[in-house]
DNA sequence: AATTCTAGTTGACAAATGTAAACGAAAGAT
DNA sequence: ATCTTTCGTTTACATTTGTCAACTAGAATT
């Protein structure tokens, strides 16, 4: 059973990203990255690394007496995963808006922008004037009162 | 003290949605509003409402006997936070590529499209051609092998 | 005034998560 | 053959979160 990166908690995702970052490694070195930036103990991190064995997140290679500990998750199905589980409970309406924003707060590549353009021309011709909001389920289209808001609040 | 929408747990999001979605409520509709959604006993939604209003994400307006929640943070916003928190601890080099696949999955406007075309080719003028990883920290970016990963995993 | 609804408050408890000390066994060193 | 590292495993415990039932006080009824 592979898990899904949405089954991660934070804590576990800061010792994924060591290893997708950094490639296949024993404890010692995994430990020490993530020491870089948490301030965990070698127990706390060894625990972490050992559920994330459990659920599948990660396996291991037996190297002598250490172990190898090897994703079994690639990062971009991660992230993909991950945030397509956050914007699934946005409301459809606003989403538009939050990719917008997050657009403007990202550094991209060259490369980046093409595809996006490129994918956006081709949802152009497609896509409807509005989007419905789908907050309340299928039947409730009409009790939102998404549209209405504006600046009630700061 | 405003809380910051990354605070909520997704349960008191389901109750924040319905709040955003509807409008100012009592905690009558509020909970059946939520029912419609999930199987929650009245019981659970006030504690949920409850713990909303401690940690300031709501305040209430007495109406006689009874409560009306108000959002005291805006949806957009909320969103936006929580987004933009959950980018944050992706590896920036991949970041590109997930934006492309929410884009994908999203349905769009044709106003978030033009929003989107208007702010990609602004940002087009200035990009680099590769964005480096951050996974690291500042001072790591030779060890980041994230370039090399291909179809490893399935 | 007594009874019954309401709507909000308290207290609880199990599961998940963050955090870590203590323990055990295999590998190396003396 | 010991002694000491070095790793991994077991336990543990405080918080946070999900879920509720029980309780209480004010309002509406009779």
């Amino acid at each position: 059973m592979t898990v899904t990166a949405t089954e991660m908690t934070p804590a576990e995702w800061e010792v994924m990203r060591v290893i997708w970052t950094m490639g296949d490694l024993g404890s010692n070195d995994i430990i020490k990255a993530v020491q870089e930036k948490r301030a965990w103990t070698e127990s706390t991190i060894k625990t972490l690394l050992r559920r994330l064995v459990k659920r599948g997140a990660l396996s291991t290679s037996a190297a002598g007496r250490k172990f190898i500990y090897h994703p079994e998750i690639a990062e971009k199905i991660a992230m993909e995963e991950t945030s397509t589980a956050l914007f699934d409970h946005l409301c459809a309406m606003k989403k538009g808006g939050v990719l917008v924003n997050l657009v403007a707060e990202t550094e991209l590549s060259q490369t980046d922008i093409q595809q996006l353009q490129d994918l956006l021309a081709a949802k152009a011709k497609t896509a409807p004037e509005q989007v419905a909001c789908d907050c309340l389920g299928p039947n409730h289209e009409q009790d939102c009162t998404c549209s209405q808001e504006a600046s009630t609040n700061d």
